[in-house]
DNA sequence: ACCTGAACACCGTTCAAGT
DNA sequence: ACCTGAACACCGTTCAAGT
């Protein structure tokens, strides 16, 4: 099959969220489109350029469709959650994403990008991408390589709780659970709190009126 | 001289800072301190280490002594500025910081860490980490490797915006200000609304009576 | 206990050569 | 235009050997 640079950019996408990172090698992605090295260097220019790639690849997969129907504050939330899931859908490429300018025409493509409250936008972009961080971010990338292998076990052995599954198998579904929802909750409680600031910011919608 | 763990982790934090994450390794390191490689693994398990304990090192030089006598609005906006300055004296260090777990024993001991509010807490932390990525992070890490020397030309050449500073010299150091004005005004605008978001979250005290 | 140096299995990229 | 393979200057880490 031809090598193309979106080839060599999917690969590598591939590989970084199979084996992290520090696994994506020019050596390794070639093999993996069983080519040799230096043929990539004909779509490519660049080691760098790869990884350019794959956060802007990353990034454009945001799926998110703004609603005119629905309040802004429904629409800041839901491009948050968009912006979420793409990071748990890619959570070993998020930070090669981190790694580059993030105010890319990727973001404003995904609705990021107002033009009257870019400090607003750049709040909630700093808000989600430190929370993300956080959520996916447990020594994501300068780790030792992790094996092959991707089980469930050795997911859970990201965790920083250590646990032999098969001892405690339940315990750690269970603890896996938790901390979905831990995470779930922590992102919206965050989320919560920057949409009500900047909605006490607005003009108020005069509901009942003072004295004084 | 004698070789250190603590030695090892500032030769290390030193190389990031001057040439970027990309360019640190045992062999460099070992160079700045006049040993063989392989004695540093008398001091230092491996690489991955080594980066820990820069992160830890790092985190743990943020200067914050609480005062007791400021209101808690202060006390938040003195620490989340005592961190951004921690990340604006070791910018490059950044990305390794934020690629381990944030919430280290250093952090807390920083201030960070409240028992009621860690809710709270995250929100600010995922706020500022965002914040200085954005400001710290204009491609920190795996872009190709800089030259030795660290002029302020090569400096200002991190900027998005490339101009010849022979021709242009005071354009470029105006162009610098006025970043570094909206950096503060960004991070401070964010961190406000936080504040304030938080503020109106506790049981108000009570003013002005209402009506109803 | 601490350091050395050779060796191994990797890197990214250049270059000359092939089709 | 696209691909190859040898070569160069690097990596992290193991191991056997020295003090």
């Amino acid at each position: 099959m031809q090598l193309t640079r979106e080839r060599i950019i999917t690969a590598a996408a591939e590989l970084i969220e199979r084996e992290g990172p520090d696994a994506v090698s020019m050596r390794r992605i070639a093999a993996q489109l069983g080519s040799g090295v230096m043929a990539l260097y004909n779509h490519v220019p660049s080691k760098a350029a790869v990884l350019d790639g794959v956060a802007d690849h990353v990034l454009s997969s945001i799926e998110y469709t703004p609603d005119p129907g629905a309040s802004w504050e429904e629409q800041v939330r839901a491009q948050a959650r968009a912006f979420r899931q793409m990071a748990r859908a890619h959570p070993r490429c998020m930070m090669v994403v981190v790694s580059r300018p993030v105010d890319s025409a990727a973001l404003r493509s995904a609705g990021f990008g107002g033009e009257e409250a870019i400090r607003v936008v750049r709040s909630f972009v700093a808000y989600i991408v430190g929370s993300l961080l956080r959520e996916v971010g447990v020594s994501p990338g300068l780790e030792p390589t992790r094996p092959l292998t991707q089980d469930p076990a050795s997911l859970a052995a990201d965790r920083p709780i250590h646990l032999d599954p098969a001892e405690f198998p339940q315990v750690i579904s269970l603890s896996t659970e938790l901390l979905d929802r831990d995470f779930d909750a922590d992102f919206e409680f965050g989320l919560d709190l920057l949409v009500r600031a900047v909605a006490d910011r607005r003009p108020v919608k005069e509901l009942a009126p003072r004295n004084a």
